[in-house]
DNA sequence: CTGATGGTTAAGCACTTGCTTAAGTATCCA
DNA sequence: TGGATACTTAAGCAAGTGCTTAACCATCAG
């Protein structure tokens, strides 16, 4: 899931869907390569689960999976929180043995 | 910096390093690979900025950078924002429709 | 029916990534 | 001093990624 957000294009993406859903045309539009290209990214998108797009007619429209991205989110925080948490205990640890 | 945190290995020294600071040895412990990977993958996640490494003697302690981290939660909080912000919208015009 | 639109598939290619082994270098300890 | 420890560098390689072009399929509007 990580590895669907470490490419640029596919944050442009990702970013776009942020402000409501989109063609696959609209997706491709701001990024500077070929329409298969485009998809090419926006299946790494589905898979990782960041995505899901449905087909009426012949419109693709791509819209945001907010959980998945929850889920990163919570990943980082996680690591995040553990390592203050060591900072606190380290703090009040030093300020103990200053009395 | 998304491209650091894909790599599964690299996110086990994470979190590894999100319980404090660790020499390069133990961040390879639970890692199956040669000491040589284990320096490739701590150098990017050195030039991604996650995280930062001093030696003393012949030793490297690693410890993380909880900016970094910090700034790759924020960008996935702030797309998330603008959708559910936007789901928000859709619920406050379903509403006042209804009337 | 016919052309334009929106998407899809397949093949190929340059470049990057994630390893490996082999051969160092620089401490630290007895 | 001499061996063990903790990295470090360099070279090479198999697999994966991010594109491309060419060709194709399925709507929709006129």
């Amino acid at each position: 899931m990580y590895a669907a957000l470490a490419d640029g294009s596919r944050r442009t993406m990702v970013d776009r869907l942020s402000r409501g859903p989109a063609t696959v045309k609209q997706l491709a539009e701001p990024l500077t390569m070929s329409l298969p290209a485009v998809l090419q990214h926006l299946r790494v998108l589905e898979e990782s689960g960041l995505v899901r797009s449905e087909k009426v007619g012949r419109v693709r429209t791509c819209r945001l999976e907010p959980a998945a991205l929850q889920q990163a989110e919570q990943w980082i925080a996680d690591r995040r929180a553990g390592w203050t948490a060591r900072l606190d205990r380290l703090e009040a640890f030093l300020e103990e043995d200053e009395q």
